[in-house]
This record gives structure tokens, C-alpha cells and sequence, in this order.
DNA sequence: ATGTTATTGCGTATGAGATACGCCTAAAAG
DNA sequence: CTTTTAGGCGTATCTCATACGCAATAACAT
């Protein structure tokens, strides 16, 4: 079979498919072990320490041998965000589409928090490394029993995905700079607001800020985590909605 | 007035506040220039090409000059974050809040369409900018009518700038990578999945894959385009759902 | 006027990081 | 045991962000 040939590099390098493995010196590394040691630094010291030379040192290696086994450093955030989802949860067969799409949107927050910098590298095209695709089947999965077409189907994870992935950047980000510096948030931040906003020029957010909303005392983490899932609800509200006009419309 | 003493940097940076402009050699750039110039590179050459030099450059001065008037890059990129996204949309005072969510998001949309690098750079707080808080301001008003509390308007608006947020930054990412190797997608990116995924460990992909669900030769932007429209629409159902509960629940 | 001082403009230097190139070594094939 | 092929990695180059310090300049004080 001359198929692989045909197969973009992506692909080959996701799926482990970049075995000519014959003669010459044997290999002292794998794509794997990059892979993990980039993962192991990322969560250690942040997405911003991965560089070459560290994660070389990581492994005990000098830092050109990692170009034997990587192209270049994109390639390795590749590997390195389509290893970390390492599986999407186990639904039972007969979850009604609601729940497990929930379970999946929890899951995925539950994995991204973990590995928080997933949500800084730029995704560089459509899903393709078996980690990636193993979550968009189980997302599918949880649709089965709808009247949706399979179309439809990919458009909802899709629009799912996107929610969850857009919170879950935004919240990462935010609670970086929380870390870094929490006064920011919460009443000071209110305050900041108060001083610099007008009630002619912001009328809306005037109020907002009046009745009291950004002056919570709440711990941050808590908040984050309540606006995931009322926006979670809110999205799959919508999807409900869509389903009945699906079934009823034409079923 | 002592007041600005308290101000967080960034405020006093995106409101313009760091006058202090008394004695000494006259300051031959502005912050706004800066920014300008930071944008017109991002524009033609991405966001990758806003190097401090290569900004400095396109304003005649040399690189160190620019530190007199930011911190840091971190600190260019937030002001260019502010500064792009002009003016919100001017919502009619009578439209009712999903048209006018409808247009916000949109616009939002159309803003970032046209400067794609927006949606790259790393948010580093809540929104501070005089432009972000009118975007921001703009979506509260469309839910001025509504019977929501001040803080579930907050959510609500979040949850949307969320989702457009995540659009963007994936429709964007593809898109940048589409232009790249467009064979990457429709038919090619159909046919590499047909021959990773298999039927026992994808169910619901394999079902999806065979729909032909991939194999469309739709022109990418509509399709991007169809998926937003398309999970905005789950995102505003799921919102008038929640509006109606509350409206009728404790009307 | 003239020196004082606060500021800006910017050359130079440092250190990090990605990565091309090519030499050397080791393993497999003949 | 020689040839072939692939991996390990030192060296070198280029690009960046940014610290530091000196020189130019404009308001101010005398």
C-alpha cells in the first residue's frame, strides 16, 4: 500500500504513522516521550517555558535531537494539545442527549483545567489526532437518539465545542491575570469601573455597576464556574428547542 | 485630586491618563500613534509581524523609543485590543433584545473579520478599555426591556461575548490555516478521516463521515459563516427560554 | 540669559529562543 | 568488514524583548 504516501503530515505524525524505523542508530527517543516532557514542563511552569531547549533538557537531551522526531515547534504543540484530552468520559449507552453533553462539557472543562494551557495554543485546522477525534465521536455519540440529521449533529457539537472553548480560554486567561494580581477583580475592579465610566456615555453598565454586581465577594474560581454553566444551560436550551421543532416539525 | 493614584495601570494606559506632559523635550509620538501603527502592521503582515522594531519602524523612530510610551509589548497589545474594535453597533432604542443581540454579535463579528489577529491575543483582564466597556454597554442596553436582573444580563452577555469570542478564535484559527493548504479541508480532510477512523472505536463519527458530511464543497467562509448563525441561534433560543421562565415564573 | 532639571530619543548590549547545517557515531545490510 | 543510513548534537545565525545610560531638549528658576 503506497496509501500513506498521500497522508498529510499531520496526520502521520498524530497517529504515530512516521515509522521507517530500519537501519542506522537506534532512536533514544520517541515522539511519546516529547510529547510527555513538553506536557510535564507546560504543567509545571507554564505553556511560555515549553521551548525547545527545555523540554530537551527535561528528557536529558540536547536540544537539536528533538528535530529528529519533530519538525519544528508547532508540531510539537500539536502533539502536545491532542495528547492531553487523554479520553472523553465513558457514557452509558442509554444517557438521554442532554446529560451526556453535559458530562462532556464538564469533562472537557474538568480536563482543561488541569492542563490549563491547552487553551493558549492556536488551534492550526480541523480535528485530527485520535485524542481529538475520540471526544468528537463521544459528543456525536450523546446525539444518537435525536431526530437530528448527522449534519446537524456536527453543527451542535460544533457550536459546543466553540462555547466551552471560549470559556474555557477566557476564564484561563482571566485567572492568570487573577493570579497574578486579584485586587483587579472583584471590588477593586468595580471601582475602577466606577471611576472611569459616565452614566451618560454607559447607561447600561451604569446600572450594572450600581446595583452592585461587579463588588461580589465571591472566590473567583466559584464565579468562573457558575458562568460556565449558566451559559452551558443557556446553549443547551437552545438545543432542546431545536430538537422539538425537529421532532414535532417533521417527525 | 489624588484620585488616579489608586488606578491600576492599565486603566490609566487605555484611558489616556498618563499625561504628565510638563517639562523636558517634547514627545514626538503619542500612544495613539503607537497603536495605530501596531494595527496597520497587524492588518497587513499578522499579528506575528508586530515585533517592537518592526512597529518603530513603521513610524520612522527607532525601537527603544517606543518604551517611553509603553511598558512593555503586553501593554501595545492591550491598547491594540481596545482600540480595534471601533464603536458598537447603534442599536434602535426600541429594538427588541434578540434583534439587538443579533446585531451586537454580528458586528462584533464583522469588527474581528476584519482584523483576525484580534481574536489571538491573550486577554489579560475583565474589560477595561473605553471600547470594550461600549461594546459591552451596547449588549446590556439590548436586554434593557427584559425582566432580568442586572447580574443575569451580566451572564447572559458574557455567555455570548463568549461564544462569539470562541468563534472567532476558531473560525479564525482554520481559517488562517485554510489559507495555508486549503486541500486540508472538504474533500481532503474527509478522506484522511475515512482512513484514521475506524467504524469500532468512532461509531458516531464513522456514521457522520459516511453522511458525507465532510465531503461538501461549500466555499469555507459560508460554511463558517452558516456555523455561526447557526449556534447563535441555539445560544439566543436558550436565552429566551430563560427570559420567559423568569418572566412568567415571578412576573 | 543661564544654569537646573525633568523628559524624551535612541545606540548599544544582553540574553533567550527557533532552527539550519554539517560532522560524528552507531546500527544494519551486503 | 565495508558501506549505507539514520540519529545525536555542537556551532552558528537571526530575530526579539528589553535593561541601561548618555545625549538632546524644553520648561523653570534665578
Amino acid at each position: 500500500m503506497t496509501d500513506e504516501i498521500e497522508l498529510p503530515a499531520e496526520v502521520t505524525l498524530l497517529w504515530g504513522l512516521r515509522e521507517t524505523v530500519r537501519r542506522g542508530r537506534k532512536p533514544s527517543l520517541t515522539v511519546a516521550d516529547i510529547t510527555r516532557a513538553a506536557i510535564e514542563v507546560a504543567d509545571a511552569e507554564g505553556l511560555a517555558a515549553v521551548s525547545m531547549s527545555r523540554v530537551a533538557a527535561q528528557l536529558g537531551n540536547a536540544t537539536m535531537a528533538l528535530y529528529r522526531y519533530v519538525k519544528s515547534k508547532d508540531e510539537l504543540l500539536l502533539l502536545m494539545s491532542d495528547a492531553v484530552p487523554d479520553g472523553p468520559p465513558d457514557l452509558p449507552d442509554d444517557v438521554d442527549w442532554r446529560t451526556g453533553l453535559t458530562l462532556w462539557a464538564r469533562g472537557l472543562l474538568g480536563v482543561t483545567r488541569q492542563h490549563p494551557w491547552t487553551a493558549q495554543i492556536p488551534i492550526s485546522g480541523p480535528p485530527l489526532g485520535p485524542n481529538s477525534l475520540r471526544w468528537f465521536d463521544c459528543a456525536l455519540r450523546a446525539l444518537d437518539g435525536t431526530d437530528l440529521s448527522e449534519e446537524e449533529k456536527v453543527g451542535v457539537v460544533m457550536g459546543l465545542l466553540t462555547l466551552v472553548h471560549g470559556e474555557l480560554r477566557l476564564s484561563i486567561d482571566l485567572s492568570r491575570s487573577y493570579a497574578k494580581n486579584p485586587q483587579a477583580f472583584g471590588r477593586q475592579y468595580g471601582m475602577a469601573l466606577a471611576r472611569v465610566v459616565d452614566a451618560q456615555r454607559f447607561p447600561a453598565l451604569s446600572k450594572v455597576i450600581a446595583a452592585g454586581v461587579f463588588e461580589t465577594e465571591v472566590p473567583y474560581d466559584e464565579e468562573v464556574e457558575g458562568e460556565f454553566e449558566f451559559s452551558l444551560g443557556l446553549y443547551l436550551d437552545g438545543v432542546a428547542a431545536f430538537i422539538e421543532r425537529r421532532t414535532t416539525g417533521q417527525g
